[in-house]
DNA sequence: TCAGAAGCTGGCCGATCGGTCAGATTGTTG
DNA sequence: CAACAATCTGACCGATCGGCCAGCTTCTGA
């Protein structure tokens, strides 16, 4: 790890950049500018735009598979509560990533970084619904894993600590009323 | 109303392709190309990409802001049931549009288009939290408008008018238990 | 000391972007 | 018919995009 503090440097400012203004919306030029070099040193580093990109999916990718697999091993209400635990306590700590998702949802194509996610996301969406096979359990499910990580994208850096809290409270209660 | 037949293809195309690959994602060319008409022609009917943005826009902002306008004189239980019904149904309806304010979302400064929105959104989030100021009914509330927006843009065509239904049990749901 | 690897850069490439413009074509009206 | 406006187009513009490359420094280890 940390081959090159430059390296690290392009990370961070395009994990930042990326989460602002979006993929599309971020340029190799205006990252280089931020760390301090040339846009060439930035595709010295990386092969390529979409190498950075995969680069700061892959440690928010390994943090969802580990809460997943902890996930399969629960009965229904624990795993409920351990995915909505689990699922707050990423969301607000990968908060860029989950925001390039987001970026990326409208384009269902060119996104071969996304892919291996998919499974482990279904997985989430199952346990927020308690391993329940009814549909509008389901889709409740579905509206709040999309509507958590909308929320907590659009707000600012200092509440998130509250928030995953508040986060977590307001998903456990409209999730557990019947 | 309909000033030219080529006008409104273009609209309609350009509604498609943003909805399908975000604005920044389409260029004039890709609308020009599927209209059958030469970028040069798309420019001629609007005066920029923003103004073919804006003239799609209008409508959605006019039906949101009756919405928000009949909320504002229930009380709160009736105001939120109408919230819920009402935003389901906008949400379908205008399913692209809501698809273009998720990919203008990363994006926080350049977008005079949606500014004028804002104030209706926040009535019917406020409403959808049943006109009450606890922090934790209006995160919810959040969370909710977010995730139904969420899940209907990124359900295929077909299913439209019965998760209109769906999302708006669910919501009334995850919404009302106390 | 010095060769080679690693790090970095300016300059360049073809492609595409949104946008402009002069002029051709078409339709309407007196 | 002529005249005028509406519609449409190809050619072109400057800017920017992601990416490539030759070559310049700087570091490192035998």
């Amino acid at each position: 790890m940390a081959r090159s503090k430059t390296r690290d440097e392009i990370l961070s400012v395009a994990a930042r950049q990326f989460a602002a203004a979006g993929f599309k919306g971020t340029s190799l030029q205006t990252i280089a500018d931020e760390v301090g070099c040339s846009k060439a040193t930035v595709l010295y580093h990386f092969d390529s735009k979409d190498a950075i990109l995969v680069a700061l999916i892959a440690p928010a990718g390994q943090d969802l598979a580990a809460l997943t697999a902890r996930l399969s091993t629960l009965d229904a209400d624990a795993a409920r509560d351990a995915a909505i635990e689990g699922f707050a306590e990423l969301v607000v700590r990968y908060r860029g990533e989950v925001a390039l998702i987001f970026d990326q949802m409208l384009s269902i194509f060119d996104l071969p970084a996304f892919e291996p996610l998919w499974p482990d996301f279904e997985t989430l969406h199952h346990a927020f619904a308690g391993w329940s096979s009814d549909p509008d359990e389901l889709l409740l499910a579905e509206v709040m894993l999309a509507g958590i990580s909308s929320v907590v994208l659009n707000h600012p850096d200092d509440e998130l600590p509250t928030l995953r809290d508040a986060v977590a409270r307001v998903a456990r209660r409209a999730l557990t009323s019947r």
